[in-house]
DNA sequence: ATACATACC
DNA sequence: TACTGGTATGTAT
């Protein structure tokens, strides 16, 4: 059974559940990405039996002293509780859709969604009606809704509406904290302070200045931390706004009735595996708070114990310091359809079979190695061309970065990252790419989709005071590109502020901002022939594992650099058929050491069954 | 350090 | 026919 796409959200009331599902469950049922679900399904419920398993070996003493334990552990975070301060989330309604009404507006009486055949990516409300909501495949949602109209993502019209937003956000907090190009937080506190308003007031003012100016709507949530004000947000979408009270009883009530779903980090696998414990709102993440333990990792009690206490975030992260690289990582990955295989690839196929055609006559082989061989060549094309884009990024930003992580969706959509870590920071294509290489030769054969690569663990820049790169300093939340996930607070009112008075120029004006500095090599040739790293040295510095095959390969000729690349690259034998598309995937691999039981500054995400090891 | 999983938008 | 892309973080080894 598929349950992905029919959550309760936002415009879903009316809709018949019923019939979405079975559409949804009709539509996919034969294919690989069904199956894959059903794989991860079963996993999930293998993992809620090994916690049943364990939660049967739990005494009535251990229960007992578990409890006691997390007993403490409430009264201690209660001890952390701070309700002087208001925030507020603004969330912006079908963020994109509205995009595009504000360029079309007969979208607007039309179901409509922005994305296109293969995902979905928001749906405006008519649309919604239908079921048709953001992260559903195109061809379901077109059935869902035949008249269903598809809106291409255009993400500079989306990143100047965002700017606009954010301008008007600065007002009320300078330092607002922007969840992604449609959501932010604010501190709302000494606004209010200074001018005797409350949250609520400056929740509608803020409602009414985006109507006015950037002319969209947008959800507002109010309460004493992020936790709240976040939830709060989602309670009267569209075009609302919820308070909750900074009101201790108040508090409890209205979080003990939440589903536990609806908290930020307790997603579908969170949901199912408290689910089986009885645990579905959360009053329940209290109540079962010794069993809970049993089961958990200590991180994530903490957690569920904020979220059933109603705490959260109060103060702002730390700024990032001068010189300290805000992000983790960077990375690029394309899932590779039909486009792919045709035009350059296919010119580039009838080369090779040409080149092939002389030896296929010699010694009698067919047809089949030859595309084969294509196949797998068009990986190490696909590689290199990430590669490119990701240095390109890094270039964007400075950034060097030591680990290299290799992504890989199968055509059976499991996934496989592989990553490796140099000794030196690098940069440079050629430096991304020959890792890049060696990490995917390794895993051949293999037939993919979807194909990624990752950098991180990156070099802090130390820049002198007063060398801050202009573009950071001129443009600094435009300086991440369209991407979501990145913080960056606005201090440029100036700029900004020019930007939201004509918003609509700036829309026009914005695919200039992206390309400043940093001259291009001519024709986009590969890197200079020499390259500052040399994998090959990294092979004899970290000679003690040899036995990894990949690091056996030969290493990639620089001259495989030079376009046309497809028919220089060396390729290696496959052994069996690849089939399906070609495609990229890429996965953060990375852990940071954080201070457990500080609920407060910590944004966390991922609930995992803690197993202890077996005694 | 690496691989895999979960989560968010 | 057909199911994204980018970032962060948690768990396990």
């Amino acid at each position: 059974m598929n349950t992905v796409f029919t959550n309760a959200k936002a415009g879903m009331a009316g809709v018949d559940k019923e019939h979405v599902q079975k559409v949804v469950y009709e539509m996919s049922k034969n294919s690989p990405h069904f199956k894959n679900e059903q794989r991860k399904q079963k996993q999930t419920d293998e993992r809620i039996a090994k916690m049943k398993q364990r939660a049967h070996g739990i005494s009535q003493t251990d229960l007992a002293g578990l409890t006691r334990s997390m007993d403490a552990k409430v009264a201690h975070l209660e001890t952390t509780r701070d309700l002087s301060r208001t925030w507020l989330t603004v969330d912006m309604d079908a963020f994109f859709a509205a995009c595009e009404e504000l360029d079309n507006p007969a979208l607007k009486t039309q179901p409509m969604a922005v994305g296109g055949i293969g995902m979905i990516s928001t749906a405006n409300y008519v649309a919604r009606k239908y079921g048709v909501r953001s992260a559903m495949p195109g061809f379901i949602a077109r059935e869902l809704c035949p008249q269903l109209v598809f809106a291409k993502p255009n993400f500079s019209k989306y990143t100047a509406a965002s700017r606009a937003s954010r301008v008007i956000f600065a007002d009320y907090d300078a330092e607002f904290s922007a969840g992604s190009l449609d959501e932010a937080h604010l501190d709302v506190t000494d606004y209010c302070n200074q001018h005797g308003l409350s949250g609520a007031d400056v929740a509608e003012t803020i409602r009414r200045r985006m109507r006015e100016e950037v002319k969209l709507t947008c959800s507002v949530g109010v309460g004493p931390n992020r936790l709240l004000s976040k939830v709060a947000a989602d309670m009267n979408k569209p075009d609302g706004q919820y308070v909750v009270a900074a009101d201790l009883p108040g508090i409890k009530r209205f979080v003990a009735a939440l589903p536990i779903r609806k908290v930020p980090g307790i997603g579908k696998v969170a949901e199912q595996t408290l689910a089986a414990f009885g645990v579905t709102a959360c009053q329940g993440l209290l109540d079962h708070k010794g069993l809970l333990a049993g089961l958990y990792s200590p991180i994530s009690m903490d957690f569920f114990l904020a979220s059933g206490l109603g705490l959260g975030q109060t103060q702002h992260s730390e700024p990032v310091a001068d010189g300290e690289v805000g992000r983790k990582g960077i990375s690029c990955e394309r899932t590779f359809g039909p486009i792919s295989k045709t035009g350059e690839l296919e010119a580039k196929a009838c080369e090779l079979a040409e080149k092939l055609a002389e030896e296929m006559a010699a010694e009698g082989l067919k047809g089949k190695t030859c595309t084969l061989k294509l196949k797998e060549t068009t990986f190490e094309v696909q590689a290199c061309e990430l590669a490119e884009k990701l240095a390109e990024e890094m270039a964007d930003e400075g950034l060097k970065g030591k680990t290299l992580t290799l992504k890989l969706k199968e055509t059976t959509f499991e996934l496989r990252t592989r990553a490796h870590t140099s000794s030196q920071f690098i940069s440079s294509v050629a430096d991304i790419r020959n890792v890049a290489l060696r990490l995917l030769r390794a895993e051949m054969p293999i037939a993919i989709r979807l194909m990624g690569l990752r950098m991180s663990s990156f070099q802090e820049i130390r820049t002198l005071p007063g060398q801050r790169s202009l573009s950071a300093f001129i443009q600094p939340a435009a300086a991440g590109s369209a991407t979501a996930g990145t913080e960056q607070p606005l201090k440029q009112q100036g700029a900004a502020q020019d930007f939201s008075i004509a918003f609509q120029h700036a829309v026009d004006a914005l695919p200039d901002e992206s390309e400043d500095e940093e001259p291009e090599d001519a024709n986009g040739a590969p890197e200079p022939h020499q390259s500052s790293y040399s994998m090959a040295d990294d092979l004899q510095a970290q000679s003690g594992r040899s036995e990894d095959k990949w690091r056996e390969a030969p290493l990639p000729q620089q001259s495989d650099l030079a376009a046309p690349r497809i028919a220089e690259l060396p390729s290696t034998d496959l052994q069996q058929s690849c089939t399906g598309s070609v495609g990229f995937g890429q996965f953060a691999a990375q852990k940071r050491k954080r201070p457990s039981g500080a609920v407060t500054g910590h944004k966390r995400t991922g609930i995992e069954a803690y197993l202890r090891p077996a005694a």
